[in-house]
DNA sequence: ACGTTACTTTTGTACCTACAACATTTGTAA
DNA sequence: TTACAAATGTTGTAGGTACAAAAGTAACGT
């Protein structure tokens, strides 16, 4: 039946997507998660970032993102600070620290991303990420 | 970057399908592990299995089947014995009362998962899936 | 039989997800 | 102003994921 391996394929392939990042980016001691947060931060240049925006970027929508800074300051990675206009609100920033693991890690999950899309032609890529926009239509 | 946008919308994709079949088991008190792991005992048809046999079947291969079935067991969808030809195996087997939920789960999935694939048409369905196959190639 | 190696499951730990409750602050309307 | 609702983050808890280590059992060569 068609209609279960779509559901259960797709599962699998976004597992199988998270186990390559993962695995990378295991070396560098740092989750898929902490390593998206940083990327969206270093994507603010310099505008510090609310937590609520972060976690609006995020792949999983219901993470608790308040624990995954809380991780990534330990590291030193980030700074967060309470913010003067809004005083429910915190901002964070990535550290120059946090962006020189950037550096370092990129060029690794490029060639990861790479490798992976490599067994497809631009053609099917296009095809492919073409069907992923009509299958996220919310009901 | 196309590569990137294929690892990233596949994550999605699998997270999406994920969160659309575990809001439909949520009243039912499963998760999706545990669903899946049900599914996977009733395909067995009286024959019990082993751990390692529902760790093979399962889409997150390092999840930790012992504690999912304990889950199972509280709710009594299961049980769990040591087999006798071989002391370092269990013997694990859908219940009566596994195979009743089972049985009203299943059209609620049904239902969900042709809903999803009815945004594909049966040709672009089969490309999907024919492009899936070429990414999971292990590298 | 003995020691070694492989198999199977369990246990431990850190981190993440999902969901709900809570606290604080801000906005708004009677 | 006062009360109530909304916004923003934090905390709590159950369940899962990933990885590693431990424990018990089996298989095998010597």
């Amino acid at each position: 039946m068609l209609a279960r391996s779509l559901v259960v394929e797709s599962m699998r392939l976004g597992q199988f997507m998270s186990d390559e990042i993962s695995c990378a980016l295991h070396p560098f001691g740092l989750s898929i998660q902490q390593f998206n947060v940083l990327r969206i931060l270093r994507g603010c240049k310099q505008k510090p970032a609310s937590l609520q925006y972060i976690t609006s970027r995020m792949i999983h929508k219901t993470s608790n993102t308040t624990r995954i800074v809380d991780r990534l300051l330990e590291k030193k990675l980030v700074e967060r600070k309470p913010c003067a206009e809004n005083r429910r609100m915190v901002e964070i920033n990535i550290t120059k620290g946090g962006l020189k693991v950037l550096t370092t890690i990129d060029p690794v999950i490029d060639k990861k991303e790479n490798e992976v899309a490599s067994r497809l032609s631009e053609k099917e890529l296009a095809t492919l990420l073409n069907h992923y926009k009509k299958l996220f239509v919310k009901l």
